[in-house]
DNA sequence: CCTCATTGACTACAGTCGTAATCTAAATTA
DNA sequence: TAATTTAGATTACGACTGTAGTCAATGAGG
C-alpha cells in the first residue's frame, strides 16, 4: 500500500531529485551542510527508501547508485491530494486561506495565485 | 515541542471538535460508524492527547468530559503552514497547480478560489 | 449487601522512525 | 602481503503509534 516517506527520508529524496544517481558516500557529502547524519544513518535511509521501492540502485563497482522511482513532483502531487484530502475533503480553498491568512502570502504569491486561476478557468469552463 | 497529533489521535479531535465536551463512551458511540476501535484504543488515545496538551478534560461523576485545547482551524491552519513549508517553502501556488492537475478541483472550487483571490487582492494590496 | 459493569490508570506489544553500531568481505595502501 | 579503510548487510535501541488488555476502585442493580 506503498508506504510514506518520513522526514528523514525525504532529506534523502531531495537530494537524489537534484541529482541522481549518487552513491551513498556522494549523498553524505552533499547532506553535510543540512545535517549531521553519519553515513551509517544514511545507509539506512537508503535501504528502507529501497524497501519503499521508491529508489532504485545500480551497482557501480563496489558500491551502489541510487536514483529515485519517483519524481519529485509525483510525489508532491500525492502528498498534497493525501493531505487535502485528510483535512479539508480535498478542496483548495480553505487551505490557501489559512496560508494567506496573517501576512503568510506574498504579493508575489498573490499574483502567482491568480495567474494560475485565470489559467483553471480558461481550462476548464 | 508541540508533538504532532497522529491519525488515529485526528479522529477523536474531529469528534470533538464537532460537540465538546464529551465522554469517553460518547466519543466512542459516534466513533462506531466510522471505525471499530474498542473502548480501551478511544481510552489510549485520549490520555495521549491529553498529555500532548491538546484536551482537557474536567470530572463528571467518575468519569471525564474532554474538550479540545486547540481549536479545529487554529490546527488546520498550523498544520497546514507546517505542510507548504515543508513541500513548498511556504508558497500557496504549487500546492494549488498540484490539486487542480487532472480533474482535481470542480468548477465550484476554482470559482471559490477566485473569489478568495479577489479578497487577497483587495486587502493586501 | 453482593455482584456486575464501567471508569480511569497502568501495562503490553508489534511495527515504524531516527539514529546509529557491528560484522564481514573486498579494495587500497604501506 | 599485511593492515587499514570502505561498502553493503544485519542488528540495535529507545521513542512514538496503533491497538488493545489488565487492575483496582466505584457506582448501579437486584
Amino acid at each position: 500500500m506503498a508506504r510514506q516517506i518520513t522526514d528523514a527520508e525525504f532529506e534523502i529524496m531531495s537530494i537524489l531529485w537534484d541529482d541522481a544517481p549518487l552513491a551513498a558516500s556522494e549523498i553524505a557529502e552533499r547532506l553535510q551542510e543540512q545535517t549531521s547524519w553519519s553515513i551509517k544513518t544514511i545507509k539506512t535511509l537508503l535501504s528502507r527508501l529501497t524497501e519503499k521501492d521508491v529508489l532504485s540502485h545500480e551497482q557501480d563497482g563496489r558500491r551502489y547508485l541510487y536514483s529515485p522511482l519517483i519524481s519529485r513532483t509525483a510525489y508532491e502531487k500525492k502528498a498534497t491530494r493525501r493531505f487535502a484530502e485528510h483535512l479539508f475533503n480535498g478542496r483548495a480553498a480553505p487551505l490557501v486561506a489559512h496560508l494567506a491568512d496573517g501576512d503568510g502570502l506574498s504579493v508575489e504569491d498573490i499574483k502567482e495565485l491568480e495567474t494560475l486561476v485565470e489559467e483553471l478557468k480558461r481550462d476548464r469552463s
